[in-house]
DNA sequence: TATAACTTGCACATTGCTGTGCAAGTTATA
DNA sequence: TATAACTTGCACAGCAATGTGCAAGTTATA
């Protein structure tokens, strides 16, 4: 026999690969129930539940992974929107948020309940510090509402956007109309008329269907 | 000795007390956290566990009563409701949601997930259709928004008011601001623009501090 | 193709919550 | 004030989910 040399081999590929499809099942059934056991995951990743404890330290972790991995997309997402337009630019964080449904819900989720509220909120800072900014900016130019204080207008818009993503994900509304309804409720929760809101929609070919960034 | 006559006495006062003890705590603790345990209600009702279920039967009647009841006042409360202008209507019917925001957070934490969804979606029915009819008579009238179909619309406004409710109690907000911040939600998602409805509100006295019925 | 990486299924201990029984108190009220 | 109504605390069984160990498979890859 030759020596017994013990052999370290690399990681699979098909386990990096399954990790993922933990992490989109995650993201996908904690969307729809936050309180989704370890089986469900499993489940809707089709594997044993005793794979994913291989993949996870426990079912925390697993929440946490989806979380930050959601809560980065979009962060990255947002960092590369801006226009000279402040209502331009809220409708595009809009759209950046539809563009992320998923991830976007996920997170939602678990921004008001349950012991992951902190991180969550902490992970969603970029986001709603950006969003209040482009508010802001917004009631100086007099393109936004001045009635209502910004930090609270940025909280309603961010609802209003997740009430949107709700009901298109419960209405099974299309990509196209789905991304139209967010920038609409955006616009006119940020104080437009809805035909004036549509007409900026309409002047903007930046807000169409195929939105900036891939 | 006398007979040893087997008495029946009724119920004790106390006892109906706290009966509405319990479903008093349950409607705020599960607006906050819907996943509340039994214990967690028995201690906001300053009771022990046991004598929680000497009044309901488990935790899925404590669950139900409180929706059930919830649903009710809101019912009620919107019933009584009307007026000419569909605009005027919707901010009514958003001031009346406001008038409940404990119950109604709490029917709106049920409202999507567990297996309570189907029993709160026919509680709340009343109230949809009720917003459905004002909404479409607004749109009849011109006065409400005709770019997004008025069943889609009931729900953006819905979620929209819930957001505020939801705002609003993280903010511990004032009732008065609650009260014209909801209503200034309604009509901004209905299509209007923010001086309008700020407009719309100073001008009709019924829209104001105390709203119509008690 | 030999072998380590990975998955699977099962068993098992643990935890947290539910719901019930019972004995010993406390309190409203006939 | 006697007594039934009610509350309390404790013990206990049941259940669902978590997390771990292990033996026996399957699959990628060196």
């Amino acid at each position: 026999m030759t020596a017994p040399a013990i052999i370290d081999r690399p990681q699979r590929r098909d386990a990096a690969e399954n990790r993922e499809i933990i992490l989109s099942a995650a993201a996908a059934v904690l969307s729809i129930n936050p309180d989704a056991s370890v089986d469900d995951i499993a489940a809707a990743a089709s594997l044993s539940r005793r794979a994913v404890y291989g993949h996870f330290s426990g079912r925390d972790a697993i929440v946490e992974q989806t979380l930050t991995r959601g809560a980065s997309r979009i962060a990255t997402s947002v960092a590369s929107v801006e226009h000279e337009d402040a209502l331009v630019e809220l409708a595009l964080l809009g759209a950046t948020l539809w563009a992320e449904v998923n991830h976007a819900r996920a997170l939602a989720n678990f921004a008001l309940r349950g012991p992951h509220r902190r991180q969550v909120a902490a992970a969603l800072a970029p986001l709603r510090s950006r969003l209040e900014e482009t508010i802001a900016r917004g009631v100086r130019d007099n393109d936004i509402r001045s009635d209502i204080a910004p930090k609270t207008l940025a909280r309603l818009i961010e609802g209003g956007a997740l009430a949107v993503l709700d009901e298109a994900t419960r209405a099974r509304m299309s990509l196209q109309r789905g991304h139209r309804l967010v920038i609409l409720s955006a616009l006119s929760t940020a104080g437009m008329s809805w035909r004036g809101a549509e007409k900026l929609i309409d002047t903007h070919p930046i807000l169409h269907v195929s939105m900036g960034a891939k």
